[in-house]
DNA sequence: CGGACTCCTGATCAAATGGACAACAAGTGA
DNA sequence: TCACTTGTTGTCCATTTGATCAGGAGTCCG
């Protein structure tokens, strides 16, 4: 019935549904609430994906009641939807604008730190994400057709211009980004395997900046350019 | 009870525990429908998880009763375990050796192309090898910690050989790998997303090969190295 | 052909799960 | 305090799902 919203507006301001007709300014309660169940809801489907993930789990995990969950989001769908629409929001202000006037090393270089960057602020996020895309992106597909595409074409353009003149070597910026994209991302998405191969248990600040260094690094000279500083 | 197998030893037969103590040899029939079931499974928990995949789904995809499929794995988890076996037994025998002697360049192509190939054969492995990291690899733990780790540490070990030698530029050798992996892994996880923003409807053999041109080209140079031929 | 084993499957069940609902509590502005 | 809105929660239910089981069909071999 109602569509659910990220397909159709996937950085709008999530407007609660049950909260129509209010004459009352919806009190802080609400948005507590909601975010304590979204954050739990990121955790409960980043670990067992949508099907898997119940509902009573993620009232768990915000402590609420099951019932309380569901008068907030009245169905799992929207729940999920809700979540996804608060993640490409918080993504969407992160995301790096480049220019053609812009010096190509240092803009990838921004790039590719600020996406590791979001791998460490966003894991979960970016789980959802990757797990999404995987299933075949059943909820973001329209996002993708339109959004994400959008993007990364404006991205390959800019890029195009540095290749044309001659400020770079000639690699196909679409594919550069998907390059960018995948091993930055993997940070997050491959935590597990990458702690176990390393055998770490967690993370630490360094290796993040150390896994962004050796990217810029790698790329930058692959594509024909030195690393700025 | 009986603990999963791919923990315990990832590349073995997987012997079908329900023809324990036979004196027939076990026709074509068991055989068959395995690989049917197999096959099936794939599919189903490659598009929904783990806990999101059903029985009842796979047995429609493999064209037989739940129960049929329940006779030759007697549970869920050991359809998983077993199908997991499967994966990285075929994936093991296609893996790539590397060796101090060998050329940087021609070696670290080769690499690239295989794994880009194995996006390519076998996407749905791929996915599901993904999405159990990503998930926190409850069943693959044990073979990150053991197989993985070792395959990692084998291969890094002859690239930093390579650097000492000064065959190569001096970059951080697990990292390499890191990014070998997750580029190539890309083509296959994301694949709806390369192709929403490509805005193509399917994958042909030369997006491979572009691909595959693509990181070989950039990677090797970010190595320091000549693309070979 | 007959026994021994493998293979097949419909019926059945307990547990889990998404969600509806109604009664009740708390907050809010007049 | 009153009227009205928002928030809370226990109870209940239809469905789905993993798994069991018993009986029967098919296959193989002497």
């Amino acid at each position: 019935m109602t569509n659910n919203s990220v397909a159709e507006n996937p950085v709008k301001e999530t407007v609660d549904e049950s909260a129509q007709g209010r004459k009352y300014r919806p009190g802080r309660i609400r948005e507590r609430n909601r975010e304590k169940i979204l954050a739990a809801a990121e955790e409960e489907f980043a670990s067992n994906g949508y099907k898997g993930a119940t509902i009573q789990n993620i009232a768990e995990r915000a402590g609420l009641p099951k019932s309380n969950v569901l008068y907030y989001f009245s169905n799992k769908k929207k729940m999920y939807s809700a979540m996804f629409d608060d993640i490409l929001g918080r993504w969407n202000k992160v995301f790096t604008e480049i220019r053609p006037e812009d010096d190509p090393a240092e803009a990838l270089a921004t790039f590719i730190r600020t996406k590791v960057e979001m791998s460490r602020q966003f894991p979960l996020a970016s789980r959802l994400f990757a797990m999404e895309i995987i299933q075949g992106a059943p909820f973001l597909m329209d996002h993708l057709r339109t959004n994400m595409r959008e993007w990364v074409r404006g991205r390959a353009e800019v890029i195009q211009t540095w290749i044309d003149d001659g400020r770079m070597a000639p690699v196909d910026p679409v594919q550069l980004i998907f390059l960018i994209w995948s091993s930055t991302q993997h940070y997050a998405d491959f935590q597990v395997q990458i702690l176990m191969v390393e055998n770490k248990a967690e993370y630490e600040q360094r290796d993040f900046d150390h896994a962004a260094d050796f990217l810029t690094d790698v790329i930058l000279r692959g594509c024909g350019l030195e690393s700025p500083k």
